[in-house]
DNA sequence: TAAATTTGTGAAAGTCTATTCACTTTTGTT
DNA sequence: AACAAAAGTGAATAGACTTTCACAAATTTA
């Protein structure tokens, strides 16, 4: 008769696969594409090489996989913000803030998946989640300028230079080995202070920007 | 007696050292390092393998050099424009748009040299290189906060967030395989907004920023 | 428990490219 | 011209990977 997989085994292949992914993004934190080979990962996740091109058919798949697993679970994150209550100021602010809080924390994952180059394949991903973050900042850019929150500009290059901005303040110290904890506080404020005065928008009722209302707490990023 | 290099001999190395710069540089520009390996540098610049090793110890090490070049004659022109003439709201802009201008013109040279990374030696010499367009931006700011036309501000993060939004701005079209040419101008235009207004440099008195004098002329990048 | 089928293993094969090196050609000295 | 030294060649080497595959272990059916 043919063979039908057990609950139970469902469960163990499923997970396997989750392992494999979780392991694949945890090296990347920790070491960027570099430190993630597919014997590493392998390892990572308790399991042969072999086994990994049961779950996965290539390298690059795998990649793609846990660069949209990531980015969907960031762009959840920066939907809500943006669409929640406050102005349009206030709600960019916010997901600035809550972006960069996260990458932050894991400042090679944050570079692998915006920044650092690989296969072809993945480079074609990449490009679609880069456009999926100008997305939610653009959805923010119109209703303020609709709103006459901001001032008229073109959205795509706004929405771009936001995402840059950004990226480059957080990758530099990353980069340049500053050390962690100390300064972050300051530097996510002056990169939100910069991108809302890029936009435009209106200076923050808090003051300077320093020490003002936390409007929306930044969720941790998802473990499960 | 001792073997001594006659003048047209040394001519001639040097020449060929010049020569293997330019085409690694060429094909970095055509396809960025993917496209640029040593086989490649070598037939383009008319030499067999070999003899690249004769010039340059490593492939990194060639790589280090023209980046160096390139970016050592792109500091020079912003140097220029923010020494010159004018408020320093005018020279902020004028830079950007020197740089993005010549950028769009070399779109793969310019995200190799400002993102792609690769070894571990030439990633360290591209962080140098950042730093260097971050202190041309920084010396404006600085000037600019002094004299009361910016507020005050990190000048650190400021700089670091317009180099990051002008080259995510670039690169992403350059990705998406967007035609070249039509929509330039505006493009540059709109960057040169977004980053006049996140410094906080007052509105442009040529209007929106899109039909002004020609304050500084871009010169083209360096041929010979 | 035996046969059938799927899953897991890890050494070996395949791939890609930087680097080397035995050899040829060219250049400089006598 | 004859010899020494340097520069140039490109096939072979080397190392770091991904990917495969013959085989072992485990799981499902009868």
């Amino acid at each position: 008769m043919a063979y039908k997989r057990s609950a139970l085994m469902q469960e163990r292949l499923a997970d396997n696969r989750e392992r494999i992914v979780r392991a694949a993004r945890k090296l990347i934190g920790a070491g960027g594409l570099r430190e993630a080979s597919i014997n590493a990962v392998a390892a990572q996740a308790g399991l042969s090489t072999g086994a990994l091109y049961r779950y996965f058919p290539s390298k690059a798949e795998l990649f793609v996989e846990v660069l949209n697993d990531a980015v969907r679970n960031e762009v959840a994150i920066l939907d809500a913000i943006v669409d929640g209550e406050g102005s349009a100021a206030q709600r960019l602010r916010a997901a600035v803030r809550s972006f960069a809080e996260r990458a932050l924390e894991g400042p090679h994952l944050a570079y692998a998946f915006i920044a650092e180059p690989a296969d072809a394949e993945v480079d074609a991903a990449r490009i679609l989640c880069r456009q999926q973050f100008g997305n939610v900042f653009k959805r923010v850019l119109r209703e303020g300028i609709a709103r006459g929150e901001f001032p008229a500009q073109a959205l795509d290059v706004s929405a771009a230079c936001i995402v840059g901005a950004y990226t480059e303040a957080l990758v530099r110290p990353t980069a340049t080995q500053t050390r962690r904890g100390a300064g972050d506080a300051r530097l996510v404020a002056e990169i939100v202070e910069f991108c809302a005065r890029a936009v435009g928008a209106p200076l923050d009722a808090g003051g300077s920007g320093k020490h003002h209302a936390k409007t929306q707490r930044t969720p941790k990023r998802k473990t499960a």
